[in-house]
This record gives C-alpha cells, structure tokens and sequence, in this order.
DNA sequence: TGATCCTAACTTGTATGGTAGTATGGATCA
DNA sequence: TGATCCATACTACCATACAAGTTAGGATCA
C-alpha cells in the first residue's frame, strides 16, 4: 500500500464553517471528533493540504489544527513526512485511566463531605435521562450525558477546572469508549455505577464513595483485552516506539 | 500606562536558534522558559511581530509558539487585540496543586509495593545531592534535583508518562516557586520532606508515604499566602473574568 | 532479469503580503 | 474647558509563495 493510498480515505467533512469564530479551533475541533469516533482510523495520514481543501481554507489553519491535535496525542507530525493518527495503545489508555482514576477519586472524596441536597437531586436527574436513553439504545445521548454527569460531580466539587484539565487526557480513553459501545453495550451496569457514587455520596460516605467512582472507572480495564482482541487492526502490535515519541 | 509602554519590557532573548531543530518549538520553549522565571511579568504584551524581530525569525513559528504557550494556560490571545502573559491565580495555582496531589499521591501508593533497593539507593544518591545544593544556597540547582526526584519516583513506578502529562500543569505552579525561592529558602525542610518520603518507601508503607507526600506537595498551599501579600502586582486582584476566559 | 540512480511528486516548515478588527491619540465641535 | 469623532497605528488571523526534505517509481545500465 503506498502513502497516497493510505491517505484520502473516507474523511466525511467539508463541513460548512462559522464565520463569526477563527477557522483554526473550528477544523480541530471537527478532526479531534472525527479521529474519537474513528471516522479516520489510526495509522491513517492526514495531509495539511488535502485537508485545507477540503474544508476550503489555507493550510495555515489546518496546521495550527494539527499542532493541537499533536499535543492532545490523537496525530503524530514526522516532518517532511506527513502527519498520522496515532494508533490506539493499551500504554497510553492506561495512562490516561490512571491519571483520571487519580483525580476523579479526589474529586469524589472532596464532595463527599460538602455534597448538597440541590446537587444530589440534579445527579439523580441526570441518572434517570440516562436510563431513558438505554431504553432506547441511544448510546451517543448515553455518552453525553455520562460527560455532563462526571462534569457535575467535579463542579460540585468546585473543581470544575480540575475537569478541563482532564479532558485532553480522556481523548486517548475515547476512542477505546467508543468502541466499546459498538458491541453489547453494558449501559445498565455503568448507570447503576453511576447509582451507587450517587448514594454513597447523599449518605455522605467518603470511602464507599471513591471505591464506587473507582470500580467505575476501572470498568475499561476489563473491556479492554476484548476491544483490543476485536479491534487488532486498531492497536500498535506490542508498543510504541520510544524514540519517535517525540 | 499605554499598551505600546506595557509591551516592550526586557525581553533578554535573541538567542542563538539551532538550525538543525524547527524554530517554533525553540521559540516556545525560550518564551516558557521566560515567562516561568519571570523575566516577563504577568500583565506583559507580547507582539508576534516584535518577538520575531528579536530571534531573527519570521512571524509564523512565533505564532505557533503562541498557541501552544496559550494552551498552557501562561498566556492569552485575545484576537485582534494582542497576547498577554496571565497573572498567576491563587485559582490556578490551587488547581495544578489539587491535580499534582491527586496523581502524585497515586504514584506512591503504587510505588510503595514495588519499590527496588536500587531505586531507593537512587533516591538517597539524590537527597544527597540536595543537601549539597542547599549547602551551597544553589537554587536553581536544587530545582532541577527537585525535579529529577519526582520524576525518577514516577518512573520507578512505572508511570512516566503520568509524569510527562503533569509537566504542563506544573507550569502554573513554577512561577510560585520560582518566587518562593527569591525570599528565605527552606531548602532543608522540603529535603527533610524527601527523606521522609524515600524512607517510607523503603519501609513499604504505604499509608505514611502517601501521607508524606501529600504533606510536602502541600507546603506551597502555606506559602501562598505570604508570597501573594510579598507580590501583589503579580497576582490577579480577585480572581479572573469568566468572559474572557476563552 | 536485476539492482541502482535519478527524477518527480509529495510532505512539513518558514517567510511574506494582505485583511479585518481594536485601541489610542489628536482634531473638532459644543 | 470638555466630550465626541475620526484617522492612524497597532493587533491577530488567513492566504499564498517559497524552501528543504522525504519517498516512490521509472528509466538506465550491468
């Protein structure tokens, strides 16, 4: 297969862009979500001039675009080269399950002894939208609603920013998340997880609340063994290399 | 004071660029660099135009630069307007410090199960170094032995590359210490710290090196206060505006 | 037939010109 | 004297042109 082949596959984009705010962020944000939902698999290239026409731009957005993309680890610029996604590594999603375990769990702890009625309330309410959407199989609102019910948690927390942080991190988790649902979906187990943070928190239990958070989000590391032995086309075979880590 | 007036402080760059390297990269690091060490205060303006003349470049790789100081959170762009180096924000500081304690503390408890006689011997090796350091009232020097002991303690434990995704998050809290340093120097209490850390290690205690751990990473939380009374101008009066937040 | 070299078509990186938007300072008018 | 308006000099942003390097493939020669 040669490197022009491996190139133009299927990038579904020429999407229409606002005027009103800088092309730069709008083309990352459109190839950050088309590499999260493997639109564009890893290993493929993305050319800073192919995509500037496609989206009808200069290249000079479209760099700066990838230069973010590079950062948050989702491409790999080899210059002179050409720019590539990443494959997915079970490295660096265990890196980024640890590091969120870390915080997640400081979070829980924190809001465990200053949780409020109001906020009890609204993460119930969030629970039942999610309950409605596993009925109906809608996994994309599923995925929505778990963001804005872990967002909550770390505002409620008066950690809201701590949660920003987090977010380019997660990016290495998504993709493995969004396989996950492709197969049978264990919606109801996350949400009674989601449950049981909840409860633990309304009692005010600070140790049953961050084992809760915790087995919830060690719950990728058992699905990750599967989506890797189905997905292999999707995985760097045995690890990437150190010295063009960059 | 006009914004022409607030833009050209001393910027003592002009580096020599290595040739064999991109230069945005270069430029970033040089800028960070200044902006860490507070040879560019907060409240600065910094010109695409006026940064290029002084390294001999163009206006693009600045740019760049630019975007990536940005998303480091030690910069704001704010279109057609100008790019400002950010005050420090007891709001940020807490916040880095709330992320580093979290993933810090996760790597001792880690560390404390699987840690080798060699590791500790490294460790030690490093202590004595400080101790050296101290004697000699060589900050600088201390800081990067400091900085060498958290990251050989995130490697023993196999997570270098937690340490790696910290890295831009304790930017935020290295302006603080760089000023913590200027005043009295409590060199040997934050050395004791580490003692204490290694020497629970080496005991496999768990529970005492995590607590350890947290007890030195908290100490800045302590200086704040003082360092934040001793520089004013340096600190944002209340907190930042949520509208221009980006 | 086979290996080698060279050319051409890519790639990212840098430089420069031009545009739209913002802020500042002076001129104008009350 | 004072406030308002406008021209000018900035700013970041985008487009385009050029440069340096890499890779692939075909022509050439043994």
């Amino acid at each position: 297969m040669s490197a022009k082949a491996a190139r133009s596959a299927s990038l579904p984009d020429a999407a229409q862009l606002s005027l009103s705010e800088a092309i730069a962020p709008q083309v990352f944000r459109a190839l950050r979500a088309a590499i999260v939902t493997l639109r564009v698999q890893p290993g493929q290239g993305l050319s800073e001039t192919d995509i500037a026409r496609r989206f009808g731009v200069s290249r000079q957005p479209v760099r700066e675009a990838f230069i973010k993309l590079a950062e948050a680890g989702l491409v790999e610029i080899r210059p002179q080269r050409g720019t590539f996604v990443v494959p997915i590594t079970s490295r660096d999603v265990l890196n980024a399950q640890f590091i969120r375990e870390a915080i997640e769990v400081a979070v829980i702890g924190e809001l465990a002894s200053r949780t409020t009625p109001a906020l009890i309330a609204e993460l119930r309410r969030l629970i039942n939208e999610q309950r409605a959407a596993a009925a109906g199989d809608d996994w994309p609102a599923f995925l929505a609603l778990d963001e804005t019910f872990h967002r909550t948690l770390a505002e409620g927390a008066g950690r809201g920013q701590a949660w920003r942080t987090l977010e380019p991190i997660k990016a290495q988790m998504d993709r493995v998340r969004y396989l996950s649902f492709s197969g049978a979906s264990p919606l109801p187990q996350l949400i009674n997880q989601h449950a049981a943070i909840v409860e633990a928190l309304a009692r005010h239990k600070r140790t049953a609340a961050e084992a809760a958070m915790r087995r919830h989000l060690r719950e990728i590391l058992t699905t990750l063994p599967a989506i890797m032995a189905e997905h292999p086309e999707l995985f760097e075979p045995q690890h990437r290399l150190p010295a063009t880590a960059a």
